[in-house]
DNA sequence: ACTTGACTCTCCGTCTGTGGGAGGGTCTAT
DNA sequence: ATAGACCCTCCCACAGACGGAGAGTCAAGT
């Protein structure tokens, strides 16, 4: 039943794959003495489906387009021309994003439109909660740009955003007439209590600003250290459990005077992003100045000797604002405010 | 400089990963007599990060934020708090969705602001390409899960739209009373002149239906096969190089009576999609009935002897139509067209 | 029958970011 | 000394594509 193959029909064959059904050149002159029916060797079925050699072996060893026959011998793949329907619909559900297992599923059901209806569902809330997340993200994106072209001092931060623990501790609220010293001995008097009672948990200090805006002198501030345990009261020293909450965070080196600088770009930053406030500022001091830390027992992972090596994070407390508008997808440049 | 540590530093850690700088428990005792400074292990500067520990090592393999010490005999790897900016740094544009090579660049330039803004754009369009990518895939589920919903016959085939390569063919055009028999004769004289002069391309042959509207008699046909080379004109044989085109296609086993059916899904679909109509339908037979076709050395992959063994493709021409609306994001249930 | 050249086979590696696990050292408090 | 928490390195897995090496196959032409 061997053909003898006209010359004519050797090809000269373009490879580019914009082809499909008529192909110039298909290199047809296979003939296979075992089978009854003669049919595609991969090349030309993969040039017939636009479906790359790698993809069809592939597919094929996936379980998901086995080769009509295969030469025991040689190993060759041979296809024919009614696998086409279910290549088909392999194709059709690649394209709605379906994964090749999905797809192993989904090719070896009899129609079964009702579990088909249940995956594109699935497949839809997928795609819809990937499109948000992108879109979000594009969002950062534009946020950034905006004020990397403001030349604002913000764009020289890194702002995390991170969900902080509660966390028991010990801490002294007080009206102080500016920063440094009075906090100093303010924490002073913490730390000899926790001491005191062996109840210091390590990690780092804090302070709580509860003033609403922000101001120099007199402020209302709160210090705070971190407790293991529950340990007797001393007033007016407060044991409370700090609650957790949504944190726009800043890490900076170097000394206290650069905490203003730093509040500004979290400022700029919440707004740009589309959060709103949703608490009171803390400056977390990771590693800081304390002549007697040692005394007190202190991990010395939190010390330092200088200022400039201080390293201390600002936290804001954030919630989304709902009514930030996400920039538009069309737009070509939609400048988030 | 070891401390001596209160016992009550050592930790009962839990290790939900919603925290940040105030950690519960880190476990700080770790001394390392080899260092003036005393530094995070990795697990503990994990906890204040909120980055796993293997992402850390991951980071330092990649030279993204190597640790500012690691013990030459234990392999150990310690951080310090001034790392924290770098490491936030390295988060922020991770969020944005850089590389990890992207990263490693921007991360080790000085500020430079003048390229990251060159990299930020180029990320900004990037993930809008990729949310318009999203949105077409999400428009293309929807469509499908409306036809299902439909109950339409459109469901049960599947759609691929290809690009075809022009080729060059002999063709012959007439109005036939049907379908059938009167086509099959033209083919012959087709076959038999591309025979002749040895020019016939081992691909298939088609039908294109010039009628604008669905019919069923006196049809406008245009039989047409593939030829390898130019030939001698033989009036009324045309030779004409077919254009390409970007092509719906529905690959059906059995007889032409299902021809009509195929349509009639090819053509919901397309309105279901967004597409236009962009030219005449074709129909290519992949597998057909030829007595006389290995006499002409048609290769015998496009033979078949019975009906129900014909394989038929039916390709339709179509362009995007612009004013087709994409489903909104924000909808919950957006039903397209 | 042999050569030639196109075609095909299998096996392996690569990419990306994350994580799981095995098997074995390290550190600190008891 | 020992328990127990901690850390190390090395290997594997995912998913879906692609590239390449080295060897075998097939059909036409000599």
């Amino acid at each position: 039943m061997a053909l003898q193959q006209n010359s004519a029909f050797r090809s000269a064959s373009g490879s580019q794959c914009t082809s499909g059904a008529p192909i110039g050149a298909l290199d047809l002159t296979t003939t296979h003495a075992n089978l009854g029916a003669i049919m595609f060797r991969i090349g030309d079925f993969s040039k017939l489906t636009c479906v790359s050699i790698k993809m069809l072996r592939h597919y094929a060893e996936r379980g998901l387009l086995p080769p009509a026959s295969v030469d025991r011998a040689s190993g060759y793949r041979y296809y024919t021309a009614d696998q086409l329907p279910r290549l088909n619909r392999l194709l059709a559900l690649r394209d709605l994003g379906f994964s090749l297992d999905q797809i192993g599923g989904l090719l070896d059901q009899p129609l079964s439109s009702a579990e088909l209806r249940g995956m594109l569902k699935l497949r839809r809330a997928e795609i819809l909660s990937q499109v948000r997340l992108e879109q979000q993200r594009l969002a950062r994106v534009e946020a950034r740009l905006y004020l990397l072209d403001q030349d604002t001092t913000a764009a020289r931060y890194d702002v995390v955003v991170r969900t902080v623990a509660p966390q028991l501790m010990a801490t002294l609220r007080q009206t102080v007439p500016s920063l440094g010293e009075p906090i100093a001995e303010l924490f002073d008097t913490l730390e000899a209590y926790a001491a005191r009672h062996r109840v210091r948990a390590p990690s780092s200090p804090l302070t709580i600003f509860h003033d609403s805006a922000y101001r120099e002198t007199d402020l209302d501030v709160e210090v705070a250290i971190p407790l293991l345990d529950e340990a007797p009261p001393c007033p007016p020293v407060i044991l409370r459990n700090v609650p957790g909450d949504t944190m726009a965070c800043i890490v900076y080196t170097g000394s206290y005077e650069r905490t203003a600088d730093v509040l500004q770009a979290l400022l700029v930053w919440v707004a740009a992003h589309g959060y709103a406030i949703n608490g009171a500022l803390r400056e977390v001091y990771l590693r800081f100045g304390a002549d007697n830390g040692e005394q007190l027992g202190l991990p010395s992972a939190f010390l330092a000797d200088d200022p400039p090596l201080y390293v201390t994070e600002v936290q804001l407390p954030v919630q989304r604002r709902e009514d930030h508008a996400l920039p538009t997808v069309g737009a070509e440049r939609a400048t988030s405010v």
